[in-house]
DNA sequence: GATGAATGAGTCTTCATTCAT
DNA sequence: GATGAATGAAGACTCATTCAT
């Protein structure tokens, strides 16, 4: 960590504006979509004027194309924690549901990222196929590969979860979709969401099913 | 039905007008979103120019809530199929399941929908919320008693849907957002997801698991 | 000549609006040049507002080029004038000449398009070229064809002007250049102007020089 | 000349700034025209930026000004090259216009700059009428003294010319409008159209017609 | 009822100009 | 001297809306 070149106040001020402008961008951007957001609403947000918008980005559609890509966490370490699990395949698979949840879900961010996505999509496609191919598939290939060590090592029986590993976190889309319709006029608690969800899947996931009939962290001996 | 043609060719088609205007909205609404789309776009796809439009209409905003109001099919005869299923609780599910998802995720129209109210909802929070006490609740509460009646019969054990009865239809949704981010770009078979979810979900939900263990048209003796 | 179809008075000021639209962007552009002239300031002229400016022109640089078109005026008549000439050649060269002047340089409306011709033809060169195609070169050629015919007749020796004909009307040119570069700060008497250059041109293209004949003021003794 | 060398190479450098600002900028004005030249691209071509344009030139108005200004190449010297003509007053001639034809439209720094004064010249007339009083009107008056020599000698008849010596240079003018209006896409050999208009000057100039003598090509049997 | 010419507020974008560093 | 981030006035163009015919 060798201390980051000392910038001026003026230097240290360029560099940090791209990154404000793209920060107020997405939350304007989310609240009220790509053609209703105004540049100079974005640059009001920031005490600036449009022209110092303008200087840092060509045009609005570009402005809204770096502001999708800034505004992503990289998912490469959900991957990462993945590979990481040991214990029962059933507590992995919690641990994946959950840890996709907080990054997706229960992140703001990434929730109105999402948002975002569905709403101005059609008009980005490329910017959307970016992400998929970057971020959501190699999660999907990672979870794919948990459930087939799962069944390979005689703890899971799920055919269906080797063929669409995101039915394993459909209720995560289905809790944003929520979310994105009726924003906080229909609260859901949230945990206690993705816990029945997560209730309902491994009881069918599981091979050895729940004959003793324990519930919630069930174990076999 | 005949009475219709009591009326002039004139006066028929006066009354005809209003639908045929909320159609053509529709569609370019869903295509374009709702600033995207101009008032003579629509008015051209009738053959017509932007004053027949306003004359129905008084403004664009009406219009848009009258196409939302316009394009919702009833789902009050879910409910009444819903009520109508017999044999055991593990069937009635799945019927109950596919009819949501020939109802919203098979018809086209019902899925724009989805899109536009997820797309545009924000700006017209009380029409979201009109289509949801009118329609989706009433279904999600049919779903709850069926649910319970299944528990009581002693063929279900599945507080989570019980508390949750949309987890029922979590993959319906979660099939429409991926329609909605890469419409045709990355297809699915979206009847087998529905058949893979409703696997998951049913083994979950039956009281009796899968001990002795078959998959897929489960029975027990 | 069928009377014209009887126009409400809607429909005749649809007819006449693009008319009246050139004609007041012709003023102004040639009076500010292209991009000092605002769309509005076209608009204000008429009366109107620049939306029915764009309501029938789709953009500036579409509206310039029309403007150009509709302010050429026809020169096949000059091509006409020439062929019907009589007499000495002398005189048909006098008379071509001040044709041509009377068209280009005393008729305010072709002088000030050559002007926004100079002016602005970098930006536009395919409606200059255009210009020069249907207008300027049929209109050399049958000056050269006069001059042809000149030398036939043995009336005239000028391999300079067949070679050039456009030499005939150096003056004329030069004419609006002064007018464009000193407007009406520094006036010349164009008539005296032209009627001297003919003298210059006539008693160098004729065979028989001024030996015997004197001609315009000039004489030998 | 030694002198310059005095100073450092920073003074050096600051010395030379104005006149490269100067000549990048007519350059782009020439090129584009005033108004769609921007101040950012005269500094680019310098590899400089806007602020030391802004450093020497207070505002843009004022900086095309000067270029206009830094442009003129002084005429003075034709006017001591024409007194110094000698031999037939017909060769002084020939000489006189071949000098202006290759300072003005030979040279493409006057060639531009009258393109410029054309194209801009209504935004800036006092620098064109500056202009004309210094180098245009003394050239033509220095052709008007050697007209009347001419006349004075008993070799020239020229009335025309006398009251209108710019029209000796006609051609010259036609030459550079038709390089204005066509640039490159309607080339025109200059030499030959220049001797063509000689040819017709002259023998329409020349008190002793052509009866006995030939000239330039042209022959009586 | 339908038309479509006209309006004008609103938005993106450009660029001359300033000034702290 | 030079830089270049920031400003803000200005202009092209759009489109919901009106209303005379």
């Amino acid at each position: 960590m060798p201390a980051k070149k000392q910038l001026g106040p003026r230097a240290q001020r360029k560099a940090e504006r791209p990154g404000e402008i793209l920060d107020a961008a997405f939350e304007l951007f989310v609240e009220h979509g790509y053609l209703a957001t105004r540049v100079e609403d974005i640059a009001e947000r920031l005490g600036v004027t449009k022209g110092t918008v303008y200087f840092y980005f060509d045009t609005k559609e570009l402005l809204f194309e770096e502001t999708l890509r800034h505004a992503c966490v990289p998912f490469t370490d959900v991957q990462a924690e993945v590979e990481k699990l040991e214990g029962p395949y059933a507590d992995r698979i919690r641990a994946f549901v959950r840890v996709v949840y907080s990054r997706i879900c229960a992140d703001r961010k990434s929730r109105e990222l999402l948002r975002l996505a569905i709403a101005e999509g059609a008009r980005f496609p490329h910017v959307v196929d970016r992400q998929f191919d970057e971020q959501i598939l190699p999660m999907f290939n990672a979870a794919r590969d948990l459930f087939q060590a799962g069944v390979d090592a005689g703890e899971l029986h799920c055919p269906a979860l080797l063929q669409f590993p995101q039915l394993a976190i459909s209720a995560t889309m289905q809790m944003i979709v929520w979310d994105l319709l009726f924003f906080d006029r229909k609260p859901i608690d949230a945990e206690a969401f993705i816990e029945a969800h997560l209730d309902l899947l491994l009881h069918g996931a599981l091979k050895h099913a729940r004959t003793p009939e324990p519930a919630e962290g069930s174990s076999v001996s």
